[in-house]
RNA sequence: GCGGGUGUGGCGGAAUUGGUAGACGCGCUAGACUUAGGAUCUAGUUUCUCACGAAGUAAGGGUUCGAGUCCCUUCAUCCGCACCA
């Protein structure tokens, strides 16, 4: 073999390796430059080719930036806490160290393969005490910190303290769980507990009960973003919502923070909108309705104060607390009845159930502020408990699902916008819900004639004068929940003393996760650590049994990296002020509304209390796509569901037999069905013109001497009933009424799973798709015999072949584009690629396929291609005897060219994340050196540095044949020369009307006048101009000519 | 329903942002060298047409000397979020 990878990989792996080549220090005398990867879960099924197509990217990005003169930190480390080990734990009772480790060795080693340049001494493993002392050390910041509103920043909770004994409650404007109110005195009248108790209303993570998504087949809580569709994301087990107190974290407090701070980073446009939408800032009012003869405030949350003239009924959550408090006893047993119906429905009930009305009248009225008019309030489930207040005001005529419930109940609707200069209708008349944003206001008094912007504003300044309501803003996004009833996390330094929690001492850290006998929960429900033995403080107070979430500990890994092995600080300041923050970071966009927004949180917390001298984590961040498998399928024939057309299961029951006939006159193939023992032929045909197709075996039938029945398959399929008829009539004919000879031709259908090919007819109906591995298959042809050895259970399965072109029997296979996964069988490993094509190949291949962002299918043909390019690269290199041949002699200008070109165009591709391009262009460089058979260093040097970011290894290997000591890693990168690209002349495109007609060269020096004479002169232009005149001509230097003639 | 993205050959995808549509690669076709080829090399490959030529970037309309690119309308498709008041 000319070009032998595997030794030169294994080569150059182990040189950076031993000379520590991609180790990095703090160095002032160049610019920094942070490139992150988001950290795997270390999973025990190791990577497929979707895993390092960031890690690739991420990878060229930083040599790139390495030869361009910077100090490039791109560390690597372990997302090492997480369910599956734990899953696994309680399974077998493997300690989830023990699997988390094995995993991440197989990681590694399958990383280590590709060459990336990671510096692994800054490696962090989110499950080792020197890393999570620090994720324990943020949360007791956390803890022991509230946020002020008026500075809009976090504080020590010790301020807050001294305020409380200097003026109570007054005045205060903090983030708060609930709002209180009390005097200095008040405050330190309260004993130590009760003073805990509410602090706890303000502390950043504090504990409190809260409406959570448990998840019994978990048997623990999940944040909002770890629940998809009522399901957990890990697992897929139903959620439910239910009451319970917890540890959470008062990311609220930083909404408004969180969503400035994306006008300031480099994001996509998608995962911005993402954030923006989760963290959902909604600017409206709040109103007080006062409740008819009784003196409660019923507080309502609304983005439409204007209209406020149309309400016309109230609804509150039926979890509402004031709802038993205004029932009246003629409509207690209706509204008890309804909430207990609506609270025992699961979440995916609920989901399920989404445009359902249902709702019970209270009996009571509140009263509008504005008009004085009373109005029913009703207890409705469309109305969430979590969001607002937990009651509206109903505005039936301008919102759908008040709508909806006004017609349902009967209640009243009242137009209060119209389209500017229209009339108003009647509301009874409507089909839907009248929601013009940009209409005016009508049966509105003061409001009348102005727009619905002009009239929200004015409404607030009438609702704040009167005292009923004030402008208010509302967020979607809710505190994070911030415990887990889990083993595999990071304990709580927290301990229990007269019921209340209390922080740890920050010498105590870490708090070490102890050893457990076994990790389900206990009997009484209690988390696992409640197993632990001697699970006290030293002066014996109990410990939180409860652990962290998954993302506590990959909200601030990238500060850790910085200097990943301080025991004394979380980072130092020095570290921070030198790395700051990732400068590139790739990843999955599915962390959008998780890991994304509390990596953010945490760094926002972290810059406040003056630890971190940047306020965003990640500057610029690329979502690198899915690479989805091409799954193939062969086409089983499905008897089961056959049976359901009625013919089948009148064969079946009539014991007939079945053959498939493979090779008929009229190249068409088709089911036919032989019943042995009464030697009936049935052919079942779905062409519909039967007469036709069934002449040969008609012949048939008289040649052999058995009846032939025809069925047209048409009109059982589409005539399910009657079809059905038709034949059991005529199948009872023929069995009832004739002595017929025994008949064993053909293949009675015993039970041998029967495939038929993709392009056989029927497919859809009557075949069920089944995953082959797709290594079985090349060009859709199914390896037959592999596949009889795969599946052991299908080795005596029958195949229906079609005829290739040469007459040979093949199976022809379906295939899809889905996700890869092992069930799938469309699994490509990086390993057996490595092997078979070398890592370099690999890289340039995962860049090569489409854009980054972009989800794209892997097409393990399409490697063959890159292939051969690199090898056509080593060629270059060598002479016909694979013997290192690289000429002294200076270059031609064309050799010039073509590497300027290069230069240029890999600037630019890799600055815009555009890795398909540059492969494509390193091709076209090249396939033209090849062709000018350049073997020139002048040339070939720069090229080798060009080619490292992308192919480390061959680059490495012709570095050092070029004659060079030290690696290329610390080479730089050519610098780009445009005099060595420019021509004296172009080739011009010559349109006529914007038509391309034909290509004219000219000297780039020619003025305007000069290049329209040239080319109305041209004897090709003669065609085109010819009893026509020519009215304009374009000229645009060095792009096109364009005449305009008529 | 709301928000965002995407629509270009048989396939993955290019197109310097308004200037030769289909680069580069896969696949396919033909040929060469071969005992052989899932190796290598050469040529061809958007569609229609014998050809001259014409049409062509989801569909329709517009702006322009010139539109894949800008504007309007419609359709398809993917991804989020979703009784959020």
């Amino acid at each position: 073999m000319d070009y032998n990878f595997t030794e030169i990989e294994k080569k150059w792996q182990q040189y950076w390796h031993d000379n520590k080549i991609y180790k990095v220090d703090i160095d002032h005398n160049k610019p920094k430059f942070y490139v992150l990867d988001m950290f795997p879960y270390p999973s025990g099924a190791g990577l497929h080719v979707g895993h390092p197509l960031g890690y690739i990217a991420s990878d060229i990005y930083a040599r790139y930036k390495r030869l361009k003169g910077f100090n490039v930190l791109h560390p690597m480390g372990y997302d090492a806490y997480g369910l599956p080990a734990e899953q696994y734990a309680i399974q077998t009772g493997t300690h989830p160290a023990v699997t988390t480790e094995k995993n991440i060795n197989r990681y590694r080693e399958q990383m280590d393969k590709i060459g990336f340049c990671y510096d692994w001494e800054r490696e962090v493993r989110t499950c080792e005490p020197g890393y999570y002392k620090w994720t324990q050390w943020t949360f007791l910041q956390l803890f022991n910190s509230f946020y002020c509103n008026g500075c809009q920043k976090a504080q020590p909770i010790s301020k807050l303290i001294a305020r409380f004994e200097e003026k109570g409650t007054e005045g205060l404007n903090v983030a708060e769980s609930k709002p209180l109110s009390f005097t200095a005195a008040e405050w330190k009248a309260m004993s130590e507990k009760e003073q805990q108790e509410v602090l706890m209303n303000y502390r950043l993570a504090y504990q409190a009960e809260a409406m959570v998504n448990w998840c019994p087949g978990l048997g623990t809580v999940l944040a909002n973003d770890e629940v998809a569709d009522g399901l957990s994301v890990r697992g897929g087990f139903p959620v439910e919502r239910k009451s319970m107190k917890q540890w959470q974290l008062r990311i609220t407090a930083y909404a408004d923070r969180l969503l400035q701070g994306l006008e300031t980073v480099d994001w996509s446009e998608s995962v911005k909108d993402l954030q923006r939408n989760w963290i959902g800032k909604s600017m409206g009012a709040s109103v007080i309705f006062k409740v008819e003869g009784k003196d409660i405030d019923l507080e309502v949350f609304t983005t439409r104060a204007d209209t406020l003239f149309g309400t016309t009924f109230m609804v509150l959550a039926p979890e509402h607390e004031l709802v038993s408090e205004i029932t009246t006893p003629e409509q207690r047993a209706e509204v008890e009845e309804y909430i207990t119906r609506t609270k025992n429905r699961s979440e995916r009930e609920r989901m399920a159930e989404v445009r359902k009305v249902s709702g019970a009248f209270t009996g009571a009225y509140g009263i509008n502020p504005i008009t004085g008019a009373k109005l029913p309030i009703w207890i409705a489930d469309y109305v969430l408990m979590g969001y607002g207040t937990g009651a509206i005001m109903a505005v039936p005529a301008h919102d759908s699902r008040d709508f909806a419930f006004a017609r349902h109940f009967n209640l009243p609707i009242i137009q209060v916008v119209k389209k500017p200069g229209t009339e108003p209708t009647d509301p009874a008349t409507w089909e839907e819900s009248f929601d013009a944003k940009d209409g005016e206001l009508v049966n509105s008094g003061f409001l009348n004639g102005l727009t619905v912007k002009k009239a929200i504003e004015r409404m607030i300044e009438e609702l704040e004068k009167l005292g009923v309501g004030t402008g208010k803003t509302n967020y979607r996004l809710r505190d994070a929940i911030f415990s887990r009833q889990r083993y595999w996390g990071e304990p709580f330094p927290i301990y229990y003393k007269d019921g209340m929690p209390y922080a740890m001492d920050e010498s105590k850290l870490p708090l070490e996760l102890p050893a457990i006998s076994e990790y389900k929960p206990t009997e009484t429900g209690e988390p696992p650590l409640a197993r632990a033995k001697n699970w006290v403080t030293e002066e014996g107070y109990p410990i939180e049994t409860n652990t962290m979430p998954g993302f506590a500990g990959s909200s601030g890994y990238y500060f850790r990296y910085e200097d990943p092995h301080n025991d004394k600080e979380y980072f130092s300041r020095e570290a921070n002020d030198y790395w700051q923050n990732v400068d590139l970071y790739i990843g999955g966009a599915e962390h959008a509304t998780g890991h994304l927004i509390y990596s953010r949180f945490w760094c926002k917390f972290l810059y406040d209390i003056g630890l971190s001298c940047k306020d965003e984590p990640f500057q610029r961040m690329i979502n690198q796509g899915m690479i989805q498998g091409r799954s193939s399928f062969a086409y089983r024939a499905n008897m089961e569901k056959l049976c359901e057309y009625g013919v089948w299961r009148l064969i079946k029951d009539n014991k007939l037999g079945v053959k498939f006939e493979k090779d008929f006159k009229d190249g068409r193939r088709r089911f036919d069905f032989f019943c042995p023992e009464k030697g009936i032929l049935i052919e079942i045909n779905r062409m519909g013109n039967l007469e036709k197709v069934a002449e040969p075996w008609q012949d048939y039938a008289a040649e052999k001497g058995y009846k032939l029945l025809l069925v047209p398959i048409i009109d059982v399929v589409n005539d399910y009933k009657n079809g059905t008829d038709f034949v059991e009539q005529r199948i009872k004919d023929l069995i009832a009424g004739r002595e017929v000879p025994a008949f064993v031709e053909g293949e009675a259908y015993d039970g041998t799973p029967i495939f038929i090919s993709k392009n056989l007819e029927g497919r859809e109906q009557f075949s069920d798709p089944i995953h082959v591995d797709i290594n079985m298959v090349r060009n859709d042809i199914l390896d037959v015999e592999a596949f009889r050895l795969w599946r052991d259970d299908l080795k005596d399965a029958q195949f229906i072949f079609e005829k290739d072109k040469d007459g040979n029997d093949i199976f022809v296979c379906g295939n899809e584009i889905e996700k890869m996964s092992k069930s799938k069988y469309n699994v490509q490993n990086p390993d057996d690629l490595v092997e078979k094509y070398g890592a370099d190949t690999l890289r340039l291949y995962e860049m090569f396929l489409g854009p980054l962002e972009q989800s794209k299918p892997w097409d393990t043909q399409g490697i063959e291609g890159t292939f051969r390019f690199v090898r056509k690269f080593w060629r270059l290199f060598h002479n016909e005897n694979n013997e290192f041949c690289v000429s002294d002699e200076p270059a031609t200008a064309p050799e010039l060219k073509s590497l300027h070109k290069l230069i240029k165009k890999e600037e630019d591709g890799i600055e815009s994340i555009s890795f398909n391009t540059v492969v494509s262009a390193f091709m076209i460089c090249v396939n033209e050196l090849a062709d000018l058979k350049c073997n020139k260093r002048e040339i070939l040097e720069p090229l080798a540095i060009m080619i490292s970011p992308y192919a480390p290894h061959i680059a490495e290997e012709l570095w050092h044949l070029l004659g060079h000591e030290t690696s290329v890693v610390n080479a730089v990168f050519p610098v780009y020369d445009e005099s060595k690209t420019v021509e004296n002349s172009f080739n011009y495109p010559i349109s006529f009307n914007g038509k391309m007609r034909f290509n004219m060269e000219l000297p780039v020096t020619m003025n305007a006048d000069e290049v329209q004479a040239a080319v109305l002169a041209a004897p090709e232009a003669a065609k085109w101009i010819e009893g026509k005149q020519v009215r304009k001509v374009i000229y645009v230097p060095k792009k096109i000519v364009n005449i305009v003639v008529g």
